[in-house]
RNA sequence: GCGGUUGUAGCUCAGUUGGUUAGAGUGCCGGCCUGUCACGCCGGAGGUCGCGGGUUCGAGCCCCGUCAACCGCGCCA
């Protein structure tokens, strides 16, 4: 026999009734009848009742186990009486009359349950990580997060694409996002960074003719956390390919992620028709780069209706240049409770609060309500309503100003309308293709001209674009959105080292800055490269999508806290006064 | 850096307009129980009410400060 044991916890069945067997495993739940004592033995792959009274050797022994305990037991396979079988449970039909016990590993009182779904901080989660990940939701995350990335390692490899791997410790590749340094011993005063992403590295396997490169790559920024992003490092499906446009790069990945999403996404619908949609048209439709297209509700531009109406806040607003009004159409909303709701919710967010109208029935007629509607009259009113395409029962929102200063909080209102209001479709995974990203913006603060993006995508047009207005020029770069995330982002590339210095230039970097900087790959692009582009899709947002978690540390491993550290591992933490010598450093300022 | 929420037993939480000895469930310890599968019953231990200060005859509760966690903003694909 093994030494730890015969079969697993999910393994028994009817069929080995008789047998003697060995099963390890942890003590899941412990019921103590004094004459008889069960004990559902938990492993990996499931659960096991296994029993003692006082016929068995092991008695005395099993009545000192507790919760958690690691133990291993050999017993013999019993049949239970029909009244007694347990269909909760796969091995329900029998179970295993215990007649020795070795304690493997006695566990100490618990600070989080394994047995049940108690709710924890997640403060004690992660410092017993170890325990949490015990719990059922846990292991099928990670296991689900297994199977994905297998799942797409096999798709992509199905789709012609090869696994390779790039430096972890690196020169910095600058995707915008502050670099994690690493100090170099060797050359002290001198530091390696971890990569942003393997950015470099893939084009410049591109240049090297590898023409179609992937990897499952861990990413590493030093940016503060949110629910849907991971401090410090993640995983991305990096992917790139030689001699493609940007359709080529939607229609390679698109299979790849429509398939996982059918394979994993539980039944939920998913969508097979992924709209590209300019980026100026998701702000002024959904107020953002990333919208839930679950949600059917479209932002509109009202300003005709305002100007020079009744309502003077908006109609002097309007006076003012690059201001306009935008609708939220909200059918089925009409009701002041709602509107009211509604308007709490944005003067949370920070705005002045939102105007609105609701149309309800009065005398057989529709009749608009809300003081808005008395403000711009019946005509104006009307005219709205038509526009919006909404009638008795519905309702709409408004918000004015700069679009830049209220589009971010119109488009949460238009989830959280599209929540309450039941319009936003469950069990469907919608995507769309959000497509000519600007390459430029303008600090706010500064005024000065900077990348939108990263520096790396081929501006639309080329070379002659660039002696335009810099605000006007789009890039060949998109990102893909599911259900309000974005999950993958990427460019077809500008490998022209010409175009290359002069879009830098624009942003204000000298030549020699460039060649500093990127120098490896502007160096690379002199010697024959080709025209590529491609993306990088989140491992981890996809796996909490289709594990129906809204928290990225829900389904992984050994996560950072919001504040960046490891609480279980003690990270960061202090060096030693010797590791700095060896260095060249000196801590200045511990905060 | 800023805002919101939270902080009471090992764990999850309740705690009324400020009022005597701060409770429940669960876990833990002890006792009883031969068919449970969230087993049941009896008993017990376990508390710096995050921390510091203030108001008050009296503070878990009110005020000020501070720390921590989470969520959001800034930041970041």
């Amino acid at each position: 026999m093994h030494r730890y044991r015969s079969h697993t916890c999910a393994d028994l069945r009817s069929a080995d009734v008789g047998q003697t067997v060995r099963l390890a495993g942890w003590v899941h739940r412990v019921r103590d009848h004094g004459g008889v004592l069960f004990i559902d033995l938990r492993d990996h792959y499931g659960v096991t009742q296994v029993l003692a009274d006082p016929d068995s050797p092991a008695f005395a022994a099993v009545e000192a186990v507790r919760s958690e305990w690691c133990i291993r037991i050999d017993g013999t396979v019993k049949a239970r009486d029909e009244a007694l079988v347990n269909p909760k449970l796969p091995t329900g039909e029998i179970e295993v009359f215990i007649r020795d016990l070795e304690v493997l590993g006695p566990a100490a009182e618990l600070p989080l349950m394994v047995f049940g779904d108690q709710e924890y901080p997640e403060e004690t989660r992660l410092t017993y990580r170890f325990l949490d990940l015990r719990r059922e939701v846990m292991q099928r995350n990670m296991v689900l997060r297994s199977d994905v990335v297998a799942a797409i390692r096999r798709r992509m490899w199905d789709s012609g694409f090869r696994e390779y791997q790039t430096p972890i410790i690196t020169a910095s590749s600058p995707e915008g996002a502050r670099d994690f340094l690493v100090p170099s011993r060797l050359h002290p005063g001198k530091f390696y960074a971890l990569p942003q992403a393997p950015q470099q590295f893939k084009q410049l396997l591109m240049v090297s003719g590898f023409d179609k490169y992937f990897q499952i790559a861990p990413c590493f920024r030093d940016e503060d956390p949110r629910a849907d992003r991971s401090p410090t490092d993640f995983y991305q499906l990096d992917m790139e390919m030689s001699f493609v446009e940007q359709q080529d790069v939607f229609d390679t990945i698109q299979p790849v992620l429509q398939g996982v999403f059918e394979e994993f996404g539980g039944g939920a619908k998913v969508d097979s028709d992924w709209p590209q949609i300019a980026y100026a048209d998701a702000a002024r439709w959904y107020g953002t780069d990333k919208p839930d297209l679950r949600n059917p509700i479209k932002m509109e531009v009202v300003s005709d209706h305002f100007a020079g109406s009744g309502f003077k806040i908006f109609a002097s607003l309007l006076e003012q240049d690059g201001t306009e009004i935008r609708a939220i159409p909200a059918p089925t909303g009409g009701s002041r409770k709602f509107c009211d709701r509604m308007n709490a919710y944005a003067q949370k967010e920070g705005l002045p609060g939102m105007g609105y109208i609701f149309w309800r029935e009065a005398d057989g007629a529709m009749e608009p309500a809300g003081p808005l509607a008395k403000n711009i009259g019946p005509e104006r009113t009307e005219a709205i309503r038509r526009q919006l395409g909404l009638g008795v029962g519905d309702a709409a929102f408004f918000l004015g100003g700069k679009p830049k200063d209220f589009e971010a909080v119109a488009g949460r209102a238009r989830d959280v309308i599209g929540r309450e209001l039941g319009l936003t479709e469950e069990n469907r995974f919608a995507f769309a293709w959000i497509v000519d990203f600007p390459i430029y913006e303008r600090d706010a603060e500064t005024g000065k001209i900077d990348f939108e993006h990263n520096p790396f995508s081929m501006p639309q047009g080329g070379m002659a674009a660039l002696d335009g207005d810099p605000l006007a020029v789009k890039g060949f770069q998109y990102d893909l959105a599911c259900n309000g995330y974005e999950i993958v982002s990427g460019a077809i590339r500008n490998h022209v080292p010409e175009i290359m210095f002069k879009a830098f230039q624009i942003a204000g970097y000298a030549e020699a800055e460039v060649r500093a900087r990127f120098g490896g790959m502007v160096n690379a692009f002199t010697y024959g490269a080709p025209p590529h582009g491609g993306c990088a899709a989140g491992i981890d947002r996809i796996v909490m999508l289709l594990a129906g978690e809204d928290n990225i540390r829900e389904v992984m491993l050994f996560p950072m806290n919001q504040r960046a550290e490891d609480l279980m591992m003690g990270a960061p933490s202090v060096p030693e006064t010797p590791q700095l010598r060896e260095l060249g450093l000196r801590v200045i300022d511990a905060g």
